[in-house]
DNA sequence: CGTGGCCTTGATAAAGTTCAAGAGCCGTGG
DNA sequence: CCACGGCTCTTGAACTTTATCAAGGCCACG
């Protein structure tokens, strides 16, 4: 598939010009990443950003101790590594593709230049921009808020109705990443998923969880913690 | 003062020919909000975004317990309740006036028209939402990957990069809105405001801090943890 | 001069992390 | 083809951090 087609995909470039589109495809670099392979670390210098074509990439922090926290997950058509572009200095987080991936490189200086020519282009970055920072305030939010039983009970929720309300979930992430995502570590979850199994909210099978109590589950997620037995 | 000078003082404004500045002045509308009032709550449909022209605002999140989390405290000049102009939907957060305030509120569709004929309001605006998301990766961070002992550490730190240096801080928030801005309770801050005194980190006196072990503080900023006696 | 908000301190309890050990699973290479 | 090593996941026990509940002091403002 040509670059063209590819970018045409990305939410980011919807509605633009082809001869704006076009102009795009002539400053992006093409890159192929392995899996576990850093795109970028915190503190590099950022002198573009990225946009997902194929594979999935995680945003990502490291404390001292090497505990994780994931920020977020592209898939295809997700730009990432915007912030340096329009703040200037370092990226404030690492990138590692967690599968063989494929992304598109857009140098900072002819993608300003292109903003400045295409004011729908600017609006699409800043719609991209706010939904980020609306789902941080809700990361805040539950880390600091919610415990991790509603943490988790709302990603449940979450990846429920992103598949159309369905009660048969199936993770595509291990549930170490899991963990990180929630901002705790894999014993925590593990003991939760369990306490969740025996309460009767989920039943779980591997990578696979059925909701059993859709009801229970907003009440936690609601509370951001435990109803008492 | 007249709105206009006003305007020409935000960042957000800046480098803004004057035309277009007048084309603002046009729009916005003047609001005097008192102490303690709320200026939009979270689930508000967002009909624009606002700027702060004198007094302080807070940006935060209540828990269903009633546990609060600031999220921003934003000064003169500053945006705040941008996200719903772009991403549409609602505000995520609630906003209050910490003191008596005067805002300018900017509707949406007016202000939309005019990113569109000036790339420059575009970009401005796009440094203020990535400095915004850079903000964020930072309190999650902290949140998730640090312990009260070493929030505490690195907002001192950042109080005191911000005076130049200084060892000599003064707290303009109250210490419970402290400990609502670091994710924990006044008990718990109060704390170990106590314990670092102890260790000789630090020297308070009411709302005076002294920085007496700068070392040290970075030391635990750093470290996220309490390095043992 | 009383009242309400803010701050501090203590005792207690809950939540989560750490450390340790063991089971299951999968891909690689002998 | 199977054994090995590595990784994920789970479970238990001890420990740490933080929140909760309760009480008292202080200060500012009406």
């Amino acid at each position: 598939m040509d670059i063209l087609s590819h970018l045409s995909l990305s939410p980011l470039f919807e509605g633009l010009p082809s001869g704006h589109l076009e102009a795009l495809a002539m400053i992006v670099v093409d890159q192929d990443v392995n899996r576990g392979e850093l795109i970028f670390s915190e503190g590099d210098n950022g002198k573009g950003f990225y946009v997902v074509v194929s594979g999935r990439v995680k945003i990502f922090k490291v404390s001292s101790e090497g505990k994780e926290q994931i920020l977020h997950i592209f898939g295809p058509g997700e730009p990432f590594g915007e912030v340096p572009v329009f703040a200037g200095r370092q990226f404030p987080a690492n990138a590692e593709a967690m599968e063989k991936s494929r992304v598109f490189f857009f140098p900072r200086a002819a993608f300003i230049d292109l903003i400045k020519a295409n004011p729908e282009l600017a609006l699409n970055m800043l719609a991209v921009l706010s939904m980020r920072l609306r789902r941080f305030t809700v990361l805040i939010e539950d880390l600091s808020l919610k415990e991790v039983p509603g943490r988790l009970a709302a990603y449940l929720l979450y990846l429920s109705e992103s598949k159309q309300g369905t009660r048969h979930l199936e993770l595509d992430i291990t549930k170490t990443q899991l963990a990180s995502l929630l901002g705790t570590i894999p014993e925590t979850l593990s003991r939760i998923l369990g306490r969740m199994n025996k309460r009767g909210l989920i039943e779980t099978e591997g990578p696979r969880i059925r909701i059993l109590d859709m009801e229970g589950l907003k009440e936690l997620a609601e509370a951001g913690v435990w109803i008492p037995d």
